[in-house]
DNA sequence: TCAGGAAATTGCGCGTTCCGCAAATTTGCC
DNA sequence: GGCAAATTTGCGGAACGCGCAATTTCCTGA
């Protein structure tokens, strides 16, 4: 095929593939059994590879798990890229925000979201994943810092202000998450993502009562 | 078991000891020789404690290298109650975390905050310890989500408030901090530190001209 | 179409980590 | 001084993480 080009390749798909497989079989393993019940080898074995192979992925349980947010939470920059640039700031980040996360979570399509949501409250239940999580929310933060940097046309290097924005918006969409988790009648999250969102740009307005 | 008074207790000081010894001894050693060069057991020589008991203070290496992180951060929320409540919210949030990273030099050890200063460096630079550190970020977080909503009069299991303004503060500072020690020709933490915190207080206003 | 070769998978082996368990030691208290 | 509780320590084993090299897979160019 002539092409070279910035086609994905059909190898890479693969990769992808069994990247993604690992990841889920990760998940579903340690949501149904407890972390410390499952195994590297079992992982493995639910996707099909042998055990050798997850460490040429991942270099712990926990990343594996934690790989699947990493790549929804990347989404979120790339998808602010994507909004007119006449769009305010922070109505853009809600909208990309809710776009990647919020998107059938609640309705209809149930059963994948409902895994994803198994997989975050794992990752905050269980101690030695957390910081994975954080870490894998550090990253994305990195991209969407580098996403507000371009469109608002300050410098991601010297000027705190793109950071500061996209750390602030983590911050919230965790908080927003953590609320949606422990609804004990179980709510949207979409309008918590909203909220919290809204009062940032908003200043963080202190209540005048609760 | 007699009178459980607010005693610090005779013994549980000893454990505080070695448990600071510990994080110290782990932060000295992988600071100089990266950390896949530095096995537990030279931590546990190096504290002059057996290697077993290493992990009865600390179930890896790297949460005793974030352990010192941890208490410092856990102080800007008991600094913040000590705040007399007539102070705005912000000021006092920027008055307890000043004040918490000015004390490095009195309160820790001896060596005062070039030891932190290479801790915290070290933390970034890793990515096996930046989860570690971001959790214990995360810890602190939630204590000075409580203190938050103590001062404001508000729930911090129903409202967002509180958990807004606490996670907004700690990505404020990790901002700052990661300028601080980005400046290739240094600069002192605490205006970096006003600026950021300052500029959430403000409600993020998007600069003029970078 | 097919051979060459790069890329990925797999098996093996080793050093390290982390933790349960029980003996030994230390510490607090009467 | 001596008992009881807490802490330290050594031992042992399961699991991990990764380097290395052989093997398999499959892309690519002639």
């Amino acid at each position: 095929m002539s092409g070279d080009d910035g086609r994905p390749g059909l190898r890479e798909r693969k990769k992808q593939e069994t990247r993604i497989a690992l990841s889920w079989a990760a998940i579903r393993l340690v949501v149904e059994r407890g972390l410390e019940n499952v195994r590297v080898e079992d992982i493995a074995a639910e996707a099909g590879v042998a055990p050798r192979t997850f460490n040429n992925y991942f270099s712990s349980k926990g990343e594996a798990i934690a790989a699947r947010h990493l790549e929804r939470t990347r989404m979120i920059a790339q998808e602010l890229r994507r909004r007119p640039a006449s769009e305010p700031l922070w109505e853009a980040i809600t909208s990309a925000v809710i776009t990647q996360l919020a998107m059938g979570a609640d309705y209809d399509d149930r059963r994948p979201d409902q895994q994803w949501q198994a997989g975050i409250r794992l990752m905050i239940s269980e101690p030695s994943l957390q910081g994975e999580m954080l870490r894998a929310s550090a990253i994305a933060e990195n991209e969407l810092a580098a996403a507000i940097a371009e469109r608002t046309g300050t410098d991601v290097d010297h000027d705190l202000y793109p950071r500061l924005v996209a750390g602030a918006a983590g911050a919230a969409i965790r908080v927003a998450m953590d609320q949606w988790l422990r609804a004990s009648p179980p709510v949207p999250v979409r309008p918590l993502i909203e909220d919290a969102l809204g009062r940032l740009a908003a200043g963080l307005p202190e209540p005048r009562s609760s």
